[in-house]
DNA sequence: GTAGGGTTAG
């Protein structure tokens, strides 16, 4: 992908300086000179006017090599590979010897967007023009069969040198570190140095990119910028950036803003870029936002970079500033970036992110005047129509890009499996875990979660567990969505053996997986073991337990009737008691039908969030349940009063590919009677079968 | 007229 060149400013000679000076030339007739027509197609060029550098090249009596080359590294910075390879190709048809100039630049080219098989000609060329012991040669060689993933041609190559320099060392780290292979890239980085040659900024750079935030990564970090310091490298612009980015990825955010404090006079645009990176990674959103407002302030400019990292940390309004959304999206069609595709993308994820209003249908809006869509772009659309509940709409958009070829991904693959999983549509689930069967991304741990989820919710809790099984196990993301499976299944021994296997294996579980743990103790009346695994987060595991974490044990006491022991936990809680667990102690309290806890807690909530329906629904249906008829009519005046109605639930069904949602009492289906008239049916036949089987069943619960 | 390196979006 790069469409970043396209609206980065680079310093351009002007064409009328070099047309003038080319005119003149002509005049005095320099122009026979070789060296002199060299030059002006050089100017052309960096000027991107190729079809004057072309008309001097074809005119010239006298070509020699570096006209060619000339030529070649031309297209090569103007990234277009093709071109390049082509004028190498007549160069051989006439004969003209390639030499060292010509591999450097055309390998560059290839390694940055051409095809291998010309890279592995060129190779050949090289071996048989004798240019093999050539540094520059050899190590665009190296370079480019490390862009192309091709370690063992990159190590060959570089093991046959006779000399080399840092750039040579440097392209074969590369390989390694476009792996993500930390270790090999120390080893080369030590062999390096023992063969006397200094790390620069092409070594630090890039290493620094591999650090994250395990075992003693940090440690590492803080040798490598002592390293950095040692050989004068710490304000060389790639190598301060690199370093402003490494210590946020590997944790520690202080010593990346006393890095970046310790910048000033120093500092390019990337390292402001950076150090909003840097934030983000952390999510200290606020943080970011405030170094782009310095940055605005102190009129340094901003680009697509810039942008797009604060547009999809925003959210479109906040308590700071309710119109920030409509601010960036001014600012961004001010600077003209609003087509560039990444912003584009940006500028979605803003709105998809932010509930409230109906956001979704400004980022179709973007989506739709996005001229050259990549896939990052649908993804970002059928997540957000998935995330929002627009099921339907997501698996229609999904089928789209099938149907256009966009390259569908793991995370296309769990957007579109998460609104099958919505719609409990088990048909076309298994054709979207037929697809991603076909492309072998069923393995990828986050389509493998969303395959599980999915055949949970259809019920067959067996096929879930087929899905685990083809998945590679080594994080907790599937293994918690495995637990959480059964746990929905009320096999909640069975979900806790999982979790056993999973501690077996020594896979780090985190604070979702006790989540998991603490639902399959609910669903399995484990009321002990539940309130053990909440305590053994912190002491065994060294997990903070969150909000969600006391939830479902509040959950696990109240179903199982212990409301004292519930308000026990929530006071135990170090931080107060948010809206959800509050909302699940209510929960508690209807199913132990305490009307006065149930006020007291209600209370709470409406001061957290006086605007939720559940509140009221809940109070007045205990109320109703005791018979207390005026306090339930109070309840629903008062729900009257504040304008809030009661979300129905709806259910689905589908039939021969189609999705049809019914509300209660709902008459409006076209199919309407029949869909009753077969109910009643078979309505009749459970009668008849549970009558013969002697079950008595309430008509109540049956009532259509 | 030649080779390597830092920042963005799901």
């Amino acid at each position: 992908m790069r469409p970043l060149h396209l609206f980065i400013e680079t310093s351009r000679p002007s064409l009328p300086t070099v047309s003038s000076a080319h005119c003149r030339a002509l005049k005095s007739s320099l122009i026979a000179d070789t060296y002199t027509s060299n030059n002006f197609i050089h100017r052309y060029l960096k000027c991107s006017h190729f079809s004057d550098a072309l008309k001097v090249f074809d005119e010239m009596p006298r070509r020699d090599s570096a006209s060619w080359n000339t030529v070649i590294s031309g297209y090569v910075n103007a990234d277009d590979p093709s071109n390049a390879w082509g004028v190498v190709k007549s160069m051989k048809r006439l004969g003209f010897p390639l030499d060292a100039y010509t591999f450097g630049s055309v390998l560059k080219g290839i390694a940055s967007g051409g095809s291998v098989v010309c890279g592995q000609q060129l190779h050949s060329d090289i071996v048989k023009l004798g240019f093999t012991d050539n540094v520059y040669s050899a190590s665009a060689l190296v370079d480019m069969y490390a862009k192309f993933f091709m370690v063992e041609e990159a190590d060959r190559v570089f093991g046959n040198m006779k000399h080399r320099n840092s750039v040579s060392w440097n392209a074969l780290i590369g390989a390694y570190v476009g792996f993500g292979d930390l270790r090999s890239c120390i080893e080369l980085f030590v062999s390096m140095e023992r063969e006397g040659v200094r790390g620069d900024g092409g070594t630090f750079a890039p290493l620094l990119t591999l650090l994250v935030e395990v075992d003693d990564d940090y440690q590492l970090m803080r040798q490598f910028h002592g390293k950095i310091t040692k050989n004068g490298l710490e304000y060389e612009n790639t190598v301060l950036n690199a370093t402003i980015v490494a210590y946020a990825d590997c944790g520690c955010i202080r010593d990346s803003k006393k890095v970046f404090d310790g910048s000033n006079g120093y500092r390019d645009i990337v390292t402001w870029n950076s150090m909003i990176a840097a934030y983000l990674e952390r999510d200290l959103e606020r943080d970011a936002f405030d170094t782009f407002v310095e940055m605005i302030r102190r009129k340094i400019d901003t680009d697509a970079y810039t942008y797009s990292s604060i547009l999809s940390s925003a959210l479109v309004g906040d308590a700071r500033n309710p119109r920030l959304g409509a601010s960036l999206h001014g600012l961004v069609m001010k600077m003209g970036y609003e087509k560039v595709t990444p912003i584009a993308n940006a500028m979605m994820s803003m709105y998809v992110k932010s509930d409230g209003d109906d956001y979704m249908v400004d980022a179709l809006r973007v989506f739709r005047y996005t001229p050259s869509k990549d896939h990052i772009s649908w993804n970002t659309i059928l997540n957000g129509l998935s995330q929002n509940g627009l099921s339907e709409e997501a698996l229609k958009l999904f089928h789209q890009m099938h149907n256009d070829h966009v390259p569908i991904d793991q995370f296309a693959f769990s957007a579109a499996l998460k609104s099958c999983s919505d719609l409990a549509t088990l048909h076309l689930g298994k054709q979207i875990h037929a697809l991603a069967l076909q492309s072998g991304l069923q393995e990828k741990e986050y389509v493998a979660s969303a395959l599980i989820f999915m055949y949970s919710k259809c019920g067959i809790v067996e096929d879930s567990c087929k899905s685990f099984e083809e998945s590679r196990k080594l994080s907790s993301v599937t293994w918690n969505s495995i637990i959480f499976a059964y746990a929905q299944h009320g096999q909640g021994k069975t979900a806790l053996n999982f979790f056993t296997l999973m501690m077996d294996e020594q896979v780090s579980p985190d604070h979702i997986t006790f989540v998991a743990v603490t639902n399959a103790c609910s669903h399995a009346g484990l009321v002990d073991d539940g309130l053990k695994y909440l305590k053994s987060m912190k002491t065994m595991y060294s997990i903070e337990p969150r909000p969600e974490n006391y939830a479902c044990t509040i959950d696990l006491l109240g179903r199982a009737g212990d409301l004292n022991r519930a308000k026990e936990v929530i006071k135990e809680m170090p931080f107060k008691p948010d809206a959800m667990v509050l909302k699940t102690l209510l929960a508690s309290c209807r199913s132990c039908g305490d009307i006065e806890s149930a006020m007291e807690v209600g209370n709470q909530l409406l001061e957290l969030d006086p605007g939720d329906h559940c509140i009221y629904v809940i109070l007045s249906d205990m109320y109703g349940n005791l018979k207390r008829w005026d306090e339930r009519a109070v309840m629903k005046r008062l729900m009257k009063n504040e304008g809030i109605k009661k979300v129905p639930g709806l259910s689905w069904i589908e039939v021969k590919n189609k999705v049809h949602g019914f509300n209660a009492d709902d008459r409006s289906h076209p199919q309407s009677t029949d869909i009753h008239e077969a109910l009643r049916g078979l309505l009749f036949e459970i009668r008849v079968s549970d009558d013969e089987m002697g079950i008595s069943f309430d008509d109540q619960d049956l009532t259509l």
